[in-house]
DNA sequence: GCCCCTTATGGTAGCGCTACCATTATCTTA
DNA sequence: TAAGATAATGGTAGCGCTACCATAAGGGGC
């Protein structure tokens, strides 16, 4: 550019009137993406350009930038990135009164992922899905990039109805009865019920007990499904009476097994849809002075840490909540990323691998203690 | 390069010599501290003052802004401070194999407490406070102004001398042995004990069993000393025999509830360290046939989740972990803010007062001792 | 050859706030 | 009363990064 703008600025550089030079306020030498640059020997905008995987770069450049990133120890400074970029991600995490064990692994996956990627988390207790909604619109003041919505509130029609209202996106955690989320992240809960109760018909049992989770939530159904539909597959009759409605509380899986158990001709073996309920069907067993798992076989659901306290510990379907959330707040961060610049509405999905878990609370039935029925 | 492009452009924009002015790239009109300084006719500098509750400023003026930050609902942002702050806050939590219930509530706590304040939660497990140490240093690196220590962590001298060594501060949420945290929240463990005891003793019960929690753990010395003193105060004798070891797990409270209830004059009320132990007690009390608490009153401590999931719910000692979690968190913030200014090591102490709570597993001594059989 | 278009890169101006110094009004103290 | 100390406030330059534009360097298509 010209020379004589130049000269002027020089001139002018000498600083007349202006205040002396201070020193850097640079407290900590950690590197920036100037020190990268630098190295690199191209401009921090190319550097920026590699970290944030834009394209435009030729591979040669790429491969600089990462070395020197390497070399340095560089890593990017959170705080200037979100206040540069304009936008904070704030994450809203919704519940609804879970189990300790359940909350403490959603938290985690969402901790762990939240700080990777420099996302704020706003964590909310609510005691019902109409209770949401105000703190929704709380929350949503503030600004609020997305919602991670865990059962039964990605059940809920006007939760997901006021997200969309507040411009927020909502991921669901687990199977959703209520549409339009933006993405979810679940296990196959219809295939995992279905492996689960094949595990325990070639355990050899036949008259086997289900008991079925809270009836507002769609995993409930389907696990139930899974159940009938092993059943069906192996030829075996279902008895109706062996079918009884939970909660997924541990006192409604308490008195779902008093009723199982007091039956004339009771299960071998019952399949609660959470480990909750499992549990207090170990607990009344016990009471009823029959052993688990030799006298019956008790499985659960979820893998929660209930599964391996209690004694004997639970065979069970690990259902991995820690990535599960991760993942979903790894989404909102995408699809926010992707707001900004194209508008189409993305919506992620994703299935995540379950495992069945096998521990001390099941076993082939008991020839002496059964009763014997049709094969 | 010429100048008959820059003279072109010349022509097409007023701006001579820089580019062209650009809009502004705030997307969402939040107000910031300018809006502010303009609304209380003040410079930005006294808005921060105000709001960071500097010194010097004029009551008056203090005012003016105040009522300004109300006016506009001015909210400072977060990412803007910590990047001119020069300084990050980390905060490492390590936890060691905790239970899922108190797990979620210390994670809860902090997550609470660090949205305020804009700080960052480094979250790790680790398996045993060896491990711990890799961990930490590991964190380090990127930084941390303090570690959150719950037991047994911070009765591991070796932690602390190396949370030190990292220039970061520790503070111990429980009691610890090991000496140095720049702070500590706890509940008074001892006069807890002392009051559940008296209450068991209050009932009618004379032969009170006691399990104690994991030798480490300075809380297992403290609550077992409760117990001892109030059954002194009570002029009641000790049976040592009554006075069981356990290790704060289910799995040890079921071996130390067979012990008592196999003593050939057995305790008419246990009373357990901790809920998870307190719980393993009527399981084994069920499987042998006995009532809670109509044979025998079983009290936890710490009112975890699991204290209200289990039948019949547990009368026990509220310790309210979340608050001091948000504690620990706050705490960091205000030593690491205020080493930066003067560097004397102050040490922040609090004691968060506890709660007893009374549920339907304790009742008076049923009269005759043993022969209650049921059908 | 010219024009345009694409690809790779650079320069610069903020994002909103605070540290640091400068400045001015308000007292003290010699 | 002048000189200094103190209190209250203002101005400015970053913090480290990215958005936005500008520029330069390579293709085709006419």
């Amino acid at each position: 550019m010209g020379s004589a703008v130049y000269a002027m600025q020089m001139s002018t550089s000498v600083q007349p009137k202006t205040h002396k030079r201070r020193a850097s306020r640079r407290s900590n030498a950690a590197p920036t993406i100037a020190d990268v640059a630098r190295a690199a020997q191209c401009s921090p905008m190319t550097v920026s350009r590699v970290i944030n995987g834009e394209g435009n770069v030729r591979e040669e450049t790429r491969i600089q930038v990462l070395d020197a990133i390497e070399k340095l120890n560089y890593s990017p400074n959170r705080a200037a990135r979100s206040l540069a970029g304009g936008e904070q991600l704030r994450i809203g995490l919704l519940f609804d009164n879970p189990s300790a064990s359940y909350l403490s692994e959603f938290l985690r996956g969402a901790l762990e992922e939240a700080s990777k990627i420099d996302a704020h988390l706003e964590v909310q207790t609510c005691e019902t899905p109409e209770a949401a909604l105000p703190l929704m619109r709380k929350l949503s003041e503030g600004g609020i990039s997305g919602f991670i919505l865990p059962p039964p509130l990605c059940d809920d029609q006007d939760v997901l109805d006021l997200a969309k209202e507040l411009g927020a996106c909502a991921i669901a955690v687990g199977p959703g009865k209520a549409m339009g989320t933006q993405g979810s992240v679940m296990i196959d809960d219809f295939e995992a019920a279905v492996d689960m109760t094949a595990h325990i018909i070639g355990l050899g049992h036949t008259r086997i007990g289900f008991i079925i989770g809270k009836p507002e939530q769609l995993a409930s159904e389907r696990r139930l499904a899974g159940y009938y539909a092993a059943m069906k597959q192996a030829g075996l009759e279902i008895d109706e009476e062996l079918v009884v409605q939970g909660r997924f509380t541990y006192r409604s899986g308490l008195a779902a097994a008093e009723k199982l158990l007091s039956l004339p001709e009771r299960p071998t073996a019952i399949f609660a849809s959470n480990d909750d309920m499992a549990a207090a069907v170990i607990a009344t067993a016990h009471r009823n002075h029959l052993d688990v798992p030799t006298d019956i076989t008790v499985c659960g659901f979820d893998d929660t840490a209930m599964a391996s306290t209690i004694w004997p510990e639970l065979t069970t379907v690990r259902q991995p909540i820690r990535e599960m959330t991760a993942w979903a707040v790894a989404a909102i961060a995408r699809i926010s990323r992707s707001r900004r610049t194209d508008d189409k509405g993305t919506v992620e999905k994703s299935i995540i691998p379950y495992t069945l878990i096998r521990r001390d609370s099941d076993a082939a039935p008991s020839l002496a203690r059964s009763p014997r029925t049709e094969p």
